[in-house]
DNA sequence: CAATCTGTTCTATATTTATTATAACAAAAC
DNA sequence: GTTTTGTTATAATAAATATAGAACAGATTG
């Protein structure tokens, strides 16, 4: 899988990096069971420090996204049920977003078609 | 309107209020054409410091929401057009959200259901 | 078994961001 | 004409972000 991070981002390292692997699985070029690099060996890999790595690692297992095995490696979990903490978190983060969407002036059926359009990129695979 | 500012979270105060400001206006609470409490008044209403609630605004200005006019006050905008700006940053944001929804199990019609139901708080006004 | 690789932990540093605090200015509003 | 307005400047503090280097002990591999 590709990762492409911008240092001149806003958005800081380890969370373009976190995002990015969740795309990746949300697209299907990762799969549960799936180990992720070695912490050094993805830092090396996308130029970056071990610690920004390993930040992000630690804040996907706190999401439930992988499960670190210490002194072994990351794999992505398989998820049998819908955390509650995620549900809400993501129900918090959706709200500026949509509540923008409306000042704009998009209706609500353009902003579905939005999410209608990012569900597909994941999807063609 | 009623602003909640909680210090202990992750979110910027500023965030916070400009968020609160943008869900105000879709929820109705606030119209295109009305103001906004000066930066001291505000800031001494949800004690904060001026220079917090003055970079929210700039923040609220930078979006196109609000047109802060020098020496006077800052006043809500009507909105006749989508900014592609907006439009093309609302849709990088959504994109992981939706992204992680995908990951821990949700189907395309819960996520559909979730905005729906994101809407129907701001809708019923 | 021995060498390598792993995540973990620790210390340290530099930069940026966030927040508050004061103060002063000039234009707008009253 | 006094008050209020956003603006600008300086300063200080704390937290977040990112990097660097090193050491440790368990897991993996040849």
């Amino acid at each position: 899988m590709i990762i492409l991070i911008e240092a001149e981002s806003e958005i800081p390292i380890y969370s373009q990096l976190t995002n990015q692997v969740i795309e990746g699985i949300a697209r299907g070029d990762l799969c549960p069971g799936d180990s992720l690099p070695s912490v050094r060996a993805f830092a090396a890999d996308i130029g970056v420090n071990m610690h920004t790595v390993n930040k992000s690692y630690h804040e996907l297992e706190k999401r439930g996204i992988i499960k670190i095995i210490p002194k072994s490696g990351a794999v992505i979990s398989t998820h049998t049920e819908i955390p509650e903490s995620t549900s809400q978190r993501l129900s918090n983060e959706l709200k500026p977003l949509i509540a923008e969407s409306l000042v704009i002036g998009m209706t609500e059926e353009k902003i579905h078609e939005l999410v209608t359009s990012i569900l597909k990129e994941f999807k063609q695979n």
